[in-house]
RNA sequence: GGUCGAUUAGCUCAGUGGUAGAGCGCUUGCUUCACACGCAAGAUGUCACUGGUUCAAGUCCAGUAUCGACCACCA
């Protein structure tokens, strides 16, 4: 190992370890294993997506707790796998066929078109997949699913004809967001509100009747003039009162709407009357169905006007048509106004297109086990974490709304539904299809197509992404009709990782499918990761490119460094911004940990990991870092069961840094000189040893990689052996060792290292950090203070500490007083009376404050009867301490003159 | 409009009623034979504001301000 670069190079380590698991199948689930089982079911990124800083954060806590849950001696199922994302790939491939051949997907018809996404994703979908590998991601790769594998896809079918024949899915004519761009129906979760800069329209439409007299509108959108069939008014506007009723003419193409009264209409907005186009509008379409009014359709599924009857605006795109319409209403002289105006306006979330309300028939699903989903997280039996974000689950399940699971697209799941060929036109055109149709025999709803299909035309659509990803926990584990060992053994699952942003889109359907069709819950806890935004707060977004690329990032720190880094700053709970900083700081720590087993190679290549401590004679600073040691398991303990990553990791990382490096092994480095005994030397490699082997292991699911590495160059592991296999050991490492030989011991290193802190303090003040001849004399100091003085010294970088009770020291001479008595360094020609004399003015009025501050708390009556005992003590303690202090200090200032 | 968060060092953030913390950055000094991806020392705080509860509040409660997320939305 000394051979070896000073620093640590992670990248073809993590490599090779990866390939050993995986060769090892260490990733593996046996279900027929006697262990306790744990399983996560990993949130399928989509398969053409690419690994951003969501992913790795997600992932990386889903792989802590499978290798943590290992080293707890769990039978661990991680399942990975892929989702088919409708849209978003056949969007992608769409634009590849544009750009590479100059087609659309209509051009190439559908089963060839099929086809090329199926290349695509052979030939891309295994990015996502190798990346998380790159990361150290520990899945049972040999389970890996897609949302479109046949045995998956049978799942989706069947839950689709198991609904429609329970009569939770229909058919029906209803509005819907409907995007232009993808042509087709979206969700409401897949529709996201933007505010705009919008105008708003003043125009008025003469009153049949009465001409000469106008009823005054105000409206966004004027390009939907054409599908106008009423004006609504409040019934409670006085102003309206004499109109509701009467006609006004529809300016183009002419014709003559009615006036109708409807609640919805806010007197206070705009002129107070409101257009109807039930067509293009949710609400205009409420209000139209509760006035009896037509539906007119103005537009094309792409969003141009289909209008032949105003031929200047047929074939218009909207928002071209919406100018144009403006300016022919100016002509007419119809238009009194335009203001602007802000609104918000809802989006197609993947193509980044305003949605247009659009009446359309589409298939509907009434959400099942509402009610089971809902008293699951409110009762406790799935705990969410943060908290909090059941409050979101619940207020989202009160006001839940049928689901739109139908979308015109072509790669996705086919609707299982065959329309019988002579009838097919009339069903298609039924205003609503539900159970009670199936008897007419003219429709076959099944997982099976029809017996005769040349009989048969199967429904066009494809089903939303998620009506897959909803059957994800159990649709991986068994195929329809199977008894699954797997399910029997991991099912419900423990743990759910997953961003608060698809609670809604996926935590909150899979728990509804859970009761629906498992009669359980999909899984007892659910962690919401924090949202990686950039350090000015905005969200990671490839248009923004404020993104950095995973990979860049874990070929320039590690994968280790990179997981690290980036646990240590995730909060439990909101956002968290992203700073490479944090990312280098991990990677600071891998070569930390790196240098110290380094370091520890250089002093001797024998082995003492098995070496039984109790045999040795132990120093303080041994019984302190082993005690520490014992004391980090326990936190961890704590810290993994509240799911508190980032602590988990500030516990690593100050155990590691400021306990065993900069404490522990400074003090102990006497020991593995040459002039050192062999038992001093044996000791301390021993007890380095222990801690060492130790810590690996605890920082092990932290970073699997590193430590795997050096576990087995170390020797802690016999060969062939893996770390991450291992079960963390129940014994303490000090078990065996008095408690009270620990006790003193500890309070003797504790003491040793404050004394060394205030003495290297001493010497910057004085400028003489650098200086390696200052000696330390002790005018007073405990028992221990001969047999630790090498040690002091070493910490200190002084020559030497000595006690001499009779030293008189020079004035000025400075001197400080500490756990380990009442030293002083002397130092000819450095002498500046004046100098100490300030620097011990200062430190005793600061002394003095704590005092006063102990002092006053003791001196109220109603703390000392209230507070808990121990608190009292505690300060009682502190105060004596500080009192001796300040006496001492002030002895030194007298003595100064 | 409704709901839920957040506000602590220059920056990013921990903080669980009882002595305000970490890392980065900054200043100073160190090529000390593991590590400059390092070592040592230092400076930096009205814990957003106003009240309340308590012997004691960064922490609990109420209100205010600012920022953010989600849900619902008036054309």
């Amino acid at each position: 190992m000394s051979e070896l670069p000073k620093a640590y190079e992670p990248t073809e380590v993590e490599k090779s370890w990866y390939q050993a698991w995986l060769d090892a199948q260490c990733f593996e689930a046996d279900p027929s294993s006697e262990k306790t089982p744990y399983s996560i079911v990993a949130p399928p990124p989509n398969v053409t997506g690419i690994l951003h800083l969501g992913h790795v954060l997600n992932n990386t806590i889903q792989d802590i707790l499978a290798r943590r849950a290992r080293q707890k001696g769990c039978e661990v199922l991680w399942l990975p796998g892929t989702d088919h994302a409708g849209i978003a790939t056949q969007t992608k491939v769409e634009r590849q066929l544009r750009d590479e051949e100059g087609k659309t997907r209509r051009d190439v018809g559908r089963e060839a078109f099929l086809e090329k996404v199926w290349d695509w994703k052979e030939k891309h979908g295994g990015i996502i997949i190798n990346q998380l590998k790159r990361l150290g991601c520990s899945c049972d790769w040999s389970r890996e699913r897609f949302t479109m594998d046949a045995e998956y896809s049978e799942w989706v079918s069947k839950v689709f004809s198991d609904l429609f024949k329970e009569g939770l899915i229909y058919r029906g004519k209803r509005m819907v967001n409907w995007c232009p761009v993808s042509l087709t129906a979206l969700s409401d979760e897949e529709v996201i509100m933007k505010p705009q800069k919008s105008k708003l329209f003043y125009m008025k439409y003469e009153l049949v009747d009465e001409p000469g007299q106008f009823l005054e509108i105000a409206t966004t959108r004027p390009e939907t003039l054409m599908g106008d069939v009423a004006v609504a008014v409040s019934p409670k506007d006085e102003r309206y009162a004499k109109f509701i009723g009467k006609k006004v003419k529809r300016p183009f193409p002419a014709a003559e709407i009615p006036v109708v009264a409807d609640d919805h209409v806010d007197p206070e907005f705009g002129t107070g009357a409101l257009k109807i186009t039930p067509a293009h509008d949710k609400a205009d379409f409420e209000i139209g169905m509760r006035n009896d009014l037509e539906i007119i359709d103005v537009f094309h599924p792409d969003g141009t006007v289909n209008c032949p009857e105003v031929p200047d605006l047929d074939g218009l795109d909207r928002f071209v048509a919406r100018k144009k319409a403006a300016a022919k209403l100016e002509e007419m002289g119809l238009m009194i106004k335009v203001e602007e105006y802000d609104n918000n306006v809802g989006f197609s979330e993947r193509a980044d297109v305003p949605i247009e309300p659009r009446i359309s028939m589409q298939w509907f699903l009434k959400y099942p086990a509402v009610e089971e989903a809902k008293a699951a997280v409110a009762d406790g039996d799935i705990s969410y974490r943060p908290a909090h974000w059941s409050k979101t689950y619940a207020n989202w399940m009160n006001g839940i709304q049928d689901w739109c699971v139908s979308r015109q697209l072509w790669w996705g799941h086919r609707i299982p539904v065959w329309y019988r060929k002579e009838k097919e036109g009339e069903l298609q055109n039924a205003e609503s299809l539900t159970l009670a149709d199936l008897e007419t025999g003219d429709l076959h709803v099944s997982t099976e197509p029809p017996a005769d299909p040349e009989n048969w035309t199967q429904d066009g659509d494809v089903l939303d992404t998620w009506f897959s990803s909803w059957l994800w926990p159990f649709a991986t584990m068994q195929n329809v009709g199977e008894e699954s060992d797997l399910v029997k053994k991991f099912y419900p699952t423990n743990d759910l990782v997953t961003g608060p942003d698809i609670i809604f889109f996926w935590v909150a359907r899979m728990v509804m499918a859970g009761y629906c069709f498992k009669d359980e819950l999909p899984f007892k806890n659910v962690f919401f990761t924090a949202i990686i935004r950039d350090i000015q707060g905005r969200k990671m977004s490839k248009s923004l490119g404020n993104s950095p690329d995973p990979i860049d990032l874990m070929e320039k720190y590690g994968a280790d460094g990179l997981r690290f880094g980036l646990m240590r700053i995730a909060p439990v709970g909101s956002d968290v911004r992203f700073d490479e900083a944090q990312i280098e700081e991990g990677r600071n720590f891998a070569n930390k940990i790196y240098n110290a087993c380094r370091f520890r190679r250089m002093a001797g290549s024998e082995l003492f990991g098995e070496t039984d401590l109790s045999t040795l004679t132990l120093r303080p600073y041994h019984l302190e870092i082993l005690a520490g040691c014992d004391d980090l398991a326990v936190k961890l303990e704590e810290a993994y069961a509240d799911y508190r990553f980032n602590e988990v990791g500030a516990l690593l990382y100050d155990f590691l840094w400021a306990e065993f490096c900069d404490k522990f092994l400074e003090a102990v480095k006497g020991d593995l000189r040459d002039d050192a005994t062999e038992e001093a030397g044996r000791a301390t490699l021993s007890v380095f040893d222990a801690v060492m082997a130790r810590f690996l292991q605890c920082l092990h699911p932290f970073m699997p990689h590193l430590t795997e590495e050096l576990t087995a160059r170390m020797g802690y592991i016999s060969e062939g052996d893996f770390l991450m296999e291992k079960e963390l050991p129940t014994e303490t490492l000090l078990s065996g060792i008095s408690a009270d030989l620990v006790r003193a011991g500890r309070e003797q290193a504790t003491a040793v290292y404050e004394t060394a802190s205030r003495l290297r303090n001493l010497k910057a003040e004085y400028r003489l950090a650098a200086r390696k001849d200052v000696r330390f004399i002790a005018k007073s100091g405990p028992d221990w203070l001969e047999a630790e003085a090498a040690t002091l010294s070493l910490l200190v970088g002084a020559e030497g500490v000595t006690r001499d009770e009779s030293y008189l020291p020079e004035q000025g001479t400075p001197g400080a007083v500490t756990a380990a008595g009442e030293l002083f360094m002397p130092l000819d020609g450095l002498i500046d009376v004046a100098a100490e004399q300030v620097r011990l003015d200062k430190e005793i009025e600061k002394i003095g404050k704590e005092v006063s501050k102990c002092q006053n708390k003791l001196g109220n009556e109603r703390f000392v009867a209230n507070a808990k005992p121990e608190v009292v003590e505690v300060e009682r303690q502190r105060l004596e301490e500080w009192q001796t202090n300040l006496a001492q200090l002030e002895k030194m200032r007298a003595d100064l003159g």
